[in-house]
DNA sequence: AAATTTGCTACTAAATTAGTAGCAAAAGTA
DNA sequence: TACTTTTGCTACTAATTTAGTAGCAAATTT
């Protein structure tokens, strides 16, 4: 198959956030503003959440991320790969350590997420 | 000041997420993902952040969220009050409860990031 | 009662994402 | 070996979201 990109092919619009510089949502460059930056992107959660599993083909990863699109899905696993949180083995994309480190810390959101979400639908007052 | 927002102002065309529907970046609607879809969503974390450590005024959120122009800031603050994590106190905005809740859990991203960022940087091969 | 500050709304431009089509390399099959 | 299917993308256009600027009315301060 037609793993055509080498170092260089790259040639996104949107810069990969970096410590110390501005990132998309805050000037700060702070490292917790970098790691928001980068996760709050389309589907870059979904994607994680969706590794955490078990290794993932691209199609394989399409399919369960619902829709994906493949410019989109394609955008954000480069850009999760050069941030060293997911990378490819034989048998698809995995995460690495530090993916893996990640949703450590992402897990207890989705259990307080299932307490926290039923309230949106009875509370909403806007 | 003019707080002219009555309960049914909001006339946005982004969907609030909910459980059970579909959300931007996942089809499945869990907990999870409604909570992904709305932090992902531009500047929802940085404003979390900034009212962790005190309330602030729209104005102060502005210039503490960078460069927020007022449009984007006012629709997160309107969907994060709709999901019941902001709310309006008599010095500014606020986190509730749930926003608090789901602060403590989002803290030690902070710290993990920290250890993390760096990295970009270094390991960077793409 | 001015002057200033605050909390927005409105509008246009720029950037990001969605969605579809398609193709070459790899893998499987006969 | 030749053929078929699957995989991993790239390219392109349309739709959606965000950025950025201007401005205004209510509240607050002077």
């Amino acid at each position: 198959m037609a793993n055509s990109q080498n170092s260089n092919t790259m040639k996104e619009k949107t810069a990969l956030p970096t410590v110390g510089s501005p990132v998309r949502g805050s000037e700060s460059g702070q490292p917790i503003m970098v790691l928001f930056d980068l996760l709050g992107r389309r589907w870059a959660m979904g994607i994680l959440w969706g590794l955490s599993g078990s290794n993932r083909t691209f199609r394989d990863l399409q399919t369960h991320c619902g829709s994906a699109s493949p410019s989109v899905l394609n955008t954000r696993l480069k850009e999760l790969r050069a941030a060293h949180l997911i990378e490819k083995a034989a048998d698809g994309y995995s995460l690495t350590e530090d993916g893996r480190a990640l949703f450590k810390h992402l897990e207890p959101l989705g259990d307080w997420a299932k307490d926290w979400a039923p309230t949106l639908s009875n509370k909403s007052d806007l």
